[in-house]
DNA sequence: TTCTTAATAGTCACTATGACTATAAAGGTT
DNA sequence: AACCTTTATAGTCATAGTGACTATTAAGAA
């Protein structure tokens, strides 16, 4: 048996599931990772935090549905949301995991730089952005799909430019430094950290006209924006666990 | 709005999709990567070759419906099966990928060592194993699912012991090095290979009491088994593609 | 015996890395 | 104005890992 459902046979025969996406939406803000967070009004979990979803429209794929949800839940313009960058994650499909209905979500991860005011205008009754290490227990199985997704980043920033994402269009190196220290939790040594960036071919670009940044305390750093590279050689490895007995969140071992 | 659906409305007012997987099941035998098909049957697409998979069954997740549909078609055991390396890979949810009707598809992929006769049993009237090369087009999106597959199995050698799935209990490190030679289509360095092997910890352990491989014409191998870890220490990195102009086959945009 | 094949051991130059030290350029303090 | 603090940037050095080799060993085949 494959794929597509035997011929002739009433599609809802077959078990019919509704189908929704959810979002981990990530920004990095003052040294911590914080994670775009709705509270739902009904029940179940009535008063609990929740990833923003929903359900896919009838002919609408899931990365449109995603950044449909996001679109609404952050207020973002959908030029803006176009041009994000979307990372499907995976699938959730334990029959519980819903207590009223079949529901099968597909997850999908957002990287977003430190908006203004980036909480929501859309559908939601209120949202805003959670420290990802203090969010409460999560309707659903959402704590599990935000534990996977901040699995998923963190190890993509070791071979992949996706640390430019959390940046606006310019940035220091520095603040670069941040996001990886932020994601991963660790301190990086700062010339080393400078050194393995630069050394990776199409990682940043210096921004030419040697503008420099204002604002801080020290000596002005000089501005990068993302270069056109999205797999990083070499790649910048996260330094090993020193501690000795941390079982690894284990991204992937079981579906829930 | 969240995943759930809203309260107290019927289910199939949202949009009711039928959810299935399918399976990327592969293989290496004569230093060929090989996957298993199936033939199609029935319309659309009737005698194409097509990924098995199936319907999840109204109180069954995604990975138990894999690991049933791979029984099913390779007539393996359920505890064969039960032991397997099952990785969700993605899901597909183009509107269009099924001309008949909706269906979201989460794909998985296995890896099986080589065995005698693996073609199915099952439900299937016909199943066996091609070349992943040869393999034409595909029923369905299949052929997308297929690539997607092949790359993901490509990265993951990279930096954790999956290649052991393609070996039997105990092997040689020259059938390890045929894994990865024939996954990645490049030729490796034997010495260099077996040093980076052996100094994964936890990736090989030698078998004890000297036995050797027979059957070969050149030096017995000694033989190993797959070790305790799953990541690598350091990775084995595949050698940079040479070729200049060479579209890597982008799984997923910033995948990988 | 000799040839061929494959496994295994070892060498060597080069690259990437972690752990540092040193200098430069800004604001703040006294 | 003379310092201190802070941050950016430059450079050093020993070491681990790697690619490209050469050499040796142990089997079957000619």
């Amino acid at each position: 048996m494959t794929t597509p459902a035997p011929d002739g046979y009433d599609p809802y025969a077959y078990a019919p599931f509704a189908v929704t996406v959810d979002l981990a939406v990530f920004t990095v803000r003052e040294a911590r990772l914080h994670v775009l967070l709705v509270e739902r009004g009904q029940e179940p979990f009535r008063g609990r935090w929740a990833l923003p979803g929903g359900f896919l429209l009838p002919r609408e794929c899931a990365e449109d549905a995603a950044r449909r949800e996001l679109a609404e839940e952050t207020g973002l313009g959908p030029d803006t949301v176009g041009g994000l960058h979307l990372e499907q994650l995976r699938t959730y499909t334990d029959p519980d995991r819903d207590p009223r209905m079949r529901v099968v979500s597909v997850a999908y991860a957002a990287l977003l730089p430190d908006l203004p005011e980036p909480r929501g205008g859309g559908d939601a009754a209120s949202a805003r952005w959670w420290d990802a290490d203090g969010a409460g227990p999560l309707a659903f199985d959402h704590d599990r799909i935000l534990a996977d997704a901040r699995d998923r980043i963190g190890a993509k920033l070791e071979y992949t430019s996706l640390a430019t994402a959390f940046c606006p269009a310019e940035f220091t190196l520095g603040e670069l430094q941040q996001v990886y220290e932020t994601v991963w939790g660790v301190e990086l040594d700062r010339p080393n950290f400078r050194r393995k960036v630069l050394n990776a071919p199409g990682f940043v670009e210096a921004v030419e006209g040697p503008p420099r940044r204002t604002g801080g305390r020290g000596k002005p750093a000089a501005l990068h924006r993302a270069g056109d590279a999205t797999a990083l050689h070499p790649p910048l490895l996260r330094p090993p666990r020193t501690d000795p007995a941390a079982p690894s969140s284990a991204t992937e071992g079981h579906d829930r």
